[in-house]
DNA sequence: CTGTAATATCGAAACGGTTCGATATAAAAG
DNA sequence: CTTTTATATCGAACCGTTTCGATATTACAG
């Protein structure tokens, strides 16, 4: 069984030196373009592939972008962050990077196991998606390695979060044309960036329209944002209040489908009696009755993104802090029973 | 700033050989107890941490275990399919391995980017959990990397798999008890070893209890196991007979979610008109209402088996196959309406 | 005692890359 | 035509481990 070819037999090949060779796989330094040609097709020919732990031995690089996760978020928003994570993996394969995929606790707690790759020094950078504590945080820029926020932020920190306010926007304009004024909001919770922003729009948004706010149809208590704190949210607002609103705009979709489920087994008729939007677009939300009204956020890309900003910042320690906001999009459906304008 | 300790500064320290310290390592030759304290002490003194690049290059061996799994299943069955992974992860940190883990098409295309680390050789060995197209299975084998299969089979391939006939038993017992003798069975594709011995299981209950199967009730033609494919199998069997069943056992809880919400529209009700049970006891199938009757299966677990049989297998290349059969329970809840034995 | 086996430690050679400084040539500038 | 500068290639040191064979000591059997 023939054994891997490595670089020397590339140089052998070639007729050239080592370091010829290692100037053409990392597009360093000058190579005339007929020898890099030349060397590129003995590659290809031996089919060779550089070995990771050598380069990172030499390069002082693992050549691995950590990705970590909350345990909440992993196991409460798996569609939403999954997404997320799918985005990154696909954008590093392209850099020729790996992700390690690992969860935490919200805060660091010494009887933890840890992700290995933070003492072993097995990442170059670190991405983490979602809320988290501020220990975390602290940690890795004490350790001076690379960071990037998705879907939450932080001081001096380089950031991918969504358009939280035009979403928000986006939503209540649609309730507000379709000629509601009894809206209320399902929040979750609220000292997450992204369902603060919401909030913050939702009652921007009333007080443009000359709507007072009604404190008694929002529910920003809960400390999660999942299906069933949807639903309590709901039960919330409608069995202690005689005058309900007409429409609900929920932070995200999980708790848009909560409160739809609470509403349907009540009697009420989405989105006839009441109106109901989230705020994500995941799956779910296609395949409820009737079929949720949302606003599209682009999860694929923010990892991508989140790749992109990454590998600029291991390449150049000295750049500059960036936070980069993406779009969104509304998607009218059938759960609010309005037409788009 | 000071660099990191190496295992030199450590066999400086201890006043021994590198190799000595090496050796306590990798718990490898022999080295007297004294010794070895000492140097284990100094150790966690300096907070030595082995570097692993410079270890794999060494050692010819990169401490990572490669999790392949299909897009499909990625983002069809999450979260099935992310609790394993879960599991995994939990299980290579004991064991200081890292898990890589990536997507891929069901079969093997030339024009997909394939995951790197099959060619970097930069796994140990691979993980795949799912089903998946044999060519992946056979570029594996052929490559010569340890591979261990979750939740899928092939011949000659360690696997750690589902008591799907046992699992199956328990809800066809927990029917016929119930009284029920008119079951359906919602299946999604056969071709899945967990779906097809499922099915069988159905047929064979159904015989021993003395119950002729009737095809009208079976649905195993869709190509997934959503819920959508769930809803529309309903559709199928009770908007086509006069004469339905009382009963539906589903192959996987998403279905069985997915036949609910069709029965409901059609304004049957669960448990009373029709009883209904899942199989894998997901999150969701809390959250329904009523909540769905339906069979645990050992997630965490499973993949925390697969690791811990991928490092015996990277330990002693000869290993046996093994194929490792993970224990279910049957979990009552209301959407069958009967009470537990 | 002597010879062999088990235990304990060490030195040095890999492992497969990257990178720095040196050297050689060609092109541009003074 | 010399001097500088840009381009092209190379040799050698180095990155931090593991591992193999050598050596030294101790234990034990004959």
């Amino acid at each position: 069984m023939k054994r891997k070819p490595t670089i020397r037999d590339v140089a052998k090949k070639a007729g050239l030196s080592l370091s010829t060779v290692s100037l053409v796989l990392n597009k360093k330094g000058y190579v005339s373009e007929p020898t890099k040609q030349k060397i590129l097709d003995i590659i290809k020919e031996l089919d060779y592939h550089p070995q990771p732990s050598a380069r990172g031995l030499a390069s002082k690089l693992s050549g691995n972008i950590g990705f970590i996760l909350t345990n909440e978020h992993f196991s409460q928003s798996e569609p939403f962050y999954t997404r997320i994570f799918l985005g990154t993996e696909l954008e590093a394969r392209k850099h020729n990077y790996y992700i390690l995929l690992t969860t935490v606790g919200k805060t660091i707690k010494q009887t933890d196991s840890m992700p290995r790759f933070l003492f072993d020094n097995n990442v170059d950078g670190i991405i983490i998606a979602g809320k988290i504590g501020t220990s975390w945080i602290e940690y890795i820029v004490q350790k001076n390695i690379p960071l990037v926020l998705i879907d939450f932020v932080a001081p001096r920190i380089s950031s991918i979060t969504i358009d939280n306010k035009t979403g928000a926007e986006l939503i209540m304009q649609h309730f507000v044309g379709g000629g509601h004024t009894k809206i209320g909001f399902i929040g979750g919770d609220i000292k997450h960036p992204s369902v603060e922003e919401r909030y913050a729009q939702y009652r921007d948004s009333l007080l443009n329209a000359g709507i007072l706010p009604n404190k008694q149809w929002e529910n920003i208590g809960q400390a999660n944002t999942t299906m069933v704190d949807g639903y309590e949210a709901a039960k919330k607002i409608f069995s202690r209040n005689e005058n309900t609103p007409t429409a609900l705009f929920a932070a995200n979709d999980a708790m848009g489908i909560g409160c739809m489920r609470y509403l349907t087994e009540k009697g009420l008729k989405v989105p006839k009696d009441v109106a109901i939007a989230g705020f994500d677009n995941i799956e779910a939300g296609l395949h409820v009755d009737p079929p949720l009204t949302t606003i599209n956020v682009h999860r694929e890309e923010m990892g991508s993104l989140a790749v992109r900003r990454m590998v600029e910042m291991i390449k150049d320690k000295s750049a500059i802090v960036t936070k980069t906001v993406t779009p969104v999009e509304l998607v009218v459906r059938a759960s609010c029973g309005i037409k788009p304008d």
